[in-house]
DNA sequence: GGTAGGATGGGCT
DNA sequence: GCCCATCCTACCC
């Protein structure tokens, strides 16, 4: 049985949309809490207006511009946090939003964290959702997954499984493009 | 089964 | 001052 190995910086520093396709199937380890990446989005940058880094660098968007595999979580509706992982070679923007994993490790700590969650898979079906249940807050701002304590790493036997492609969920600008990314009829994706 | 509305704060014009 | 890459509750079939 082969150890779990960490994603490196090479694997994020690609396209974008290949990313998000590839975190499919990998592990997502916070601390004791750990669920396997079951939906992403990509947000490529460039043309793409959803992509927060669209207008440029600021504050907020500094880390999307940087090198890759480090986190990038911002604050939603003044409520959620979602975490986004920086793609593409250091200087070009790009990242992909988790949206869903599948909880394995840490489940009763992720339910004290998720008292609202009445069935298992409501426990991080939603990218505010699994920033709750693995604890992950805006301090985790810019951090780099290569080295943890907040990592992606293989399964060490990855299934077998066919991914679907849909429009992305919940945003207005460029509405239509096929980004987002989920393994099909998994049980812990936000919506089929 | 479904959905309308509110919570709540930071980023940007 | 407006716009959100969301989630939960209440309420209605």
């Amino acid at each position: 049985m082969p150890e779990p190995e960490t994603l490196s910086r090479l694997f994020y520093s690609r396209p974008t949309v290949e990313v998000a396709r590839d975190l499919l199937g990998m592990v997502l380890v916070h601390g004791e809490t750990a669920g396997i990446i079951v939906e992403t989005e990509a947000y490529p940058g460039g043309d793409d207006l959803a992509s927060h880094s669209a207008r440029g660098i600021t504050d907020r968007t500094r880390v999307i511009f940087g090198p890759p595999g480090h986190a990038y979580v911002y604050l939603i509706y003044g409520v959620y946090r979602c975490l986004n992982i920086v793609a593409e070679p250091d200087g070009q923007p790009g990242c992909v939003l988790i949206r869903a994993i599948e909880p394995t490790s840490g489940i009763e700590i992720m339910k004290r964290r998720r008292p609202a969650a009445k069935r298992a898979e409501s426990l991080t079906n939603g990218p505010g959702k699994l920033t709750l249940a693995l604890g992950i807050t805006r301090n985790h701002y810019g951090v780099d997954l290569t080295t943890g304590p907040l990592l992606v790493q293989h399964q060490p036997e990855p299934p077998r499984f066919e991914i679907e492609t849909t429009p992305r969920i919940g945003i207005t600008h460029c509405a239509d493009r096929p980004l987002r990314f989920l393994i099909k009829d998994n049980p812990f994706v936000s919506r089929g």
